[in-house]
DNA sequence: TTGCGTGCAAAGGTTTTGCATGGCA
DNA sequence: TGCCATGCAAAACCTTTGCACGCAA
């Protein structure tokens, strides 16, 4: 098994820390690699997966595949936006990365319609919408 | 840029044959790969990913991710299916890791709420629904 | 001191690419 | 004949793992 973030290590807490300076940012393993290194303070890749694991086993974190023939995303989820609703879901626009938090009783009702009628109990945390945004479908036109 | 299918090859044709046979049916390029490698008509990987390029390009074929620790799937797409417009969505269950086919109208109308009232277009073929599968339920109580 | 965390390098697996050859039209 | 398609091997790519060392508690 791997760590389980039980200590304070000084990159664990850089990560975080840029992680939580860029909320919502969708970085790469790459992006949080090369970050580090131009500021001259590197961090082993193998320390950033194995710490992003840590991370999203806490909560802390979310993964994304948005490209399939690009890397994963990870991205810093407030806890605020998570402990307060119930129910949040994400659409995430595959043409400009944005990432939109849904509160919508239209999902919630595929929720319980999906858990009564075909006993399937969704994961709302885990559960990403991909598609493409409004703004997008506009600019396509 | 790649090929085009512009010609009938032997090894385009026993690709779409055999994945014709196997509508809805979600193989991996190993699983194509190593199916006409038991045939004694084995062909190589490089064209396989070659021809189903050509063929998501061509709409004869849909490509899936379901799980980021694994490879791709493809799957043929029937163009009756296809006029219908009926879509496949999928719920994959987080404990035992199986895949479930939904085509829902529940699922259809939330499509549909989404774009209309939030401008979203979903993609089908991307978003996955992870949760927890009726079994995986029952034996957890 | 204990044992988790780190870094390096190497492995693992999937997919892509270069290049010479083969085959369709 | 002219190109596209194929196959092989190697590369590219992302991610994981083994192992020795470092460091938090």
């Amino acid at each position: 098994m791997a760590a389980k973030g039980q200590y304070k290590t000084k990159q664990r807490e850089e990560l975080l820390r840029y992680l939580r300076k860029n909320p919502g940012a969708h970085l790469t393993a790459r992006d949080l690699s090369r970050h580090f290194e131009s500021q001259g303070r590197p961090i082993g890749t193998a320390t950033i997966y194995r710490q992003l694991d840590v991370m999203i086993e806490e909560g802390l974190v979310h993964k994304y595949i948005i490209d399939e023939n690009s890397s994963a995303c990870f991205a810093y989820v407030d806890p605020a936006d998570h402990c307060r609703k119930s129910v949040c879901y994400h659409c995430k626009c595959e043409k400009c990365g944005r990432l939109i938090h849904l509160d919508c009783t239209e999902i919630a009702a595929l929720q319980s319609h999906l858990a009564e009628r075909h006993g399937f109990a969704i994961d709302p945390m885990r559960t990403v919408f991909y598609g493409v945004c409004a703004d997008c479908r506009e600019a396509e036109q």
